[in-house]
RNA sequence: GGAGGAGUGGCAGAGCGGUUGAAUGCACUAGUCUUGAAAACUAGCAUACUUUACGGUAUCGGGGGUUCGAAUCCCUCCUCCUCCGCCA
């Protein structure tokens, strides 16, 4: 959520920004949401005039029966009694002029950092970084990971039907083992550059939803309880962060770390084709998320942080990959500048996207109330930031694809202490 | 799931219809004293919105209600504790 003061200070960026966006009417919508604000102020100004009123009255009420004078009293009641109806109607207002401002702030997108290319497709991406690693020769025959799958046993998409249904596999002996070796290994990493873990719940309540930016509107994204109101979450992103909703850090709490493995479940709708073939897209995965909340100054340094651990990992693992620093229109909602991780499937011909790492800067801070005291005591909203490290599905894909041997497939070195062998047969 | 008890400031803990945004203690910050520290003393110490400012309003788990007036009474939801039931 964009801040007030911003809209009512800033508005030429804003405008530049939210065209960058393709966002419509984005001047109609500002001078709405400046005109709601307006509204909302006088309104409450009266509210509270009326309020004040009443208060004072109340005391002499107070006093005038205390001191016998009864007749005096009710004839101040009456007086009360008006006021209440008036301040009524304008408190009904008030709150109305409220929500009509929340909704229309809820539906402005953050503003992009200003090295955030144009653009309005995926095709507009910008190659932050070229392709480094090798991409093998596999030759003709070369097998995408279902097939590799299916050859050694290594996830069951049609059990997953059985038991649940489309997009839920169902990992497999040396499969399974590979799963948990990979989590292991990537919390071990995170862990060991200074992310606190979390085992977090895999439900969460519509406040959390809320305060990173599932709610609202994309509320067809989750998994929703309704006996209970309660959403799968679809990262570790959304416990995560709201561990530090409503709350006021200091300083010197900077930078704060978290680090998580989860389940993530993503209903998917209106997804299809070879995008979904085997686990390129799935309704339930694993994935380790990293988190930090950092001091306003602070936050794009960290976010290079993050992206070279996720690099190392991408390095360790052997993988080919590159950097995309999205575009303005495939930048998400809630961020301010993504830079994606694409490993690239030698066998599929295409590239992957197994990371996406985002400042959000004060956009999920301004919803969640994640404030810290600044040198001169005045509260001040923190910047959030994270990025996958990383998700399971399509690094297990470009494991099998980009390690396929006529005699199985190969373990990188630094996962096979995890996996306990050194080949897939 | 059933019965009972409870939720007050960073923490502990009063208040249980009328100058209570809230006693007191601890913690914290600044000052005095001291060579320095401790102790003692003095002062300050919730959040948000609003007002040029003085100030005003809201918030005592959340929401709703009764009343001229609610932290205090009623309803409802949530959470915690105790007991019973069920259970990995």
């Amino acid at each position: 959520m964009l801040l007030l003061s911003t809209i009512r200070e800033e508005r030429e960026r804003l405008l530049e920004g939210l065209a960058k966006r393709n966002f419509n009417d984005a001047a109609a919508t500002l001078d709405r949401i400046v005109a709601l604000d307006d509204e909302r102020k006088s309104s409450q100004t009266a509210l509270d005039q009326l309020l004040s009123e009443q208060k004072a009255l109340s005391k002499d009420i107070g006093d005038l029966f205390k001191s016998g004078k009864a007749a005096d009293a009710n004839a101040l009641k009456a007086k009360v009694a008006d006021l209440k109806e008036q301040s009524s109607v304008v408190e009904d207002r008030f709150k109305e002029v409220k929500l009509e401002l929340e909704t229309e702030l809820l539906g402005l997108p953050n503003l992009a950092h200003t090295s955030v290319p144009f653009g309005n497709t995926e095709e507009d991406n910008e190659v932050y970084k070229e392709l480094s690693g090798t991409i093998p020769d596999l030759g003709e025959d070369a097998k995408p990971h279902w097939d590799l799958s299916d050859q050694y046993g290594i996830f069951d998409l049609k059990l997953g039907v059985k038991l649940t249904g489309a997009g839920f596999p169902v990992f497999t002996g040396q499969g399974a083992r590979l799963q948990r070796a990979l989590i292991n290994f990537f919390l071990d990493e995170a862990s060991n550059a200074g992310y606190t873990e979390y085992v977090p719940p895999l439900m969460v309540n519509e406040d959390s939803a809320r305060g990173t930016g599932q709610l609202p509107d994309k509320e067809g994204q989750m998994y929703y309880v309704t006996e209970d109101d309660l959403y799968l979450i679809p990262t570790a992103e959304v416990p995560l962060t709201n561990i530090y909703r409503d709350v006021i850090l200091k300083e010197e709490d900077f930078p704060i770390k978290m680090c998580g493995y989860t389940p993530c479940f993503r209903r998917e709708a209106g997804s299809y084709g070879a995008d979904v073939k085997g686990l390129n897209r799935v309704h339930q995965f694993d994935k380790i998320e990293i988190v930090q909340v950092e001091h306003p100054d602070k936050s794009y340094d960290t976010l290079m942080d993050m992206c070279n651990h996720i690099e190392g990992l991408l390095q360790k693992l052997e993988l080919p990959y590159r950097i995309l620093r999205l575009c303005a229109g495939d930048l998400g909602f809630a961020s301010a500048l993504t830079f994606d991780f694409e490993v690239y499937s030698a066998a599929q011909k295409r590239w992957l996207e197994v990371s996406s790492v985002s400042n959000f800067e004060t956009f999920q801070t301004n919803r969640l109330k994640l404030r810290y005291r600044n040198e001169e005591g005045k509260t001040t909203l923190a910047h959030t930031l994270n990025g996958s490290a990383l998700a399971l599905p399509r690094i297990i894909a470009a494991l099998l694809e980009n390690n396929q041997t006529s005699d199985g497939i190969t373990i990188p070195d630094v996962l096979r202490r995890y996996t306990g062998f050194d080949k897939i047969k």
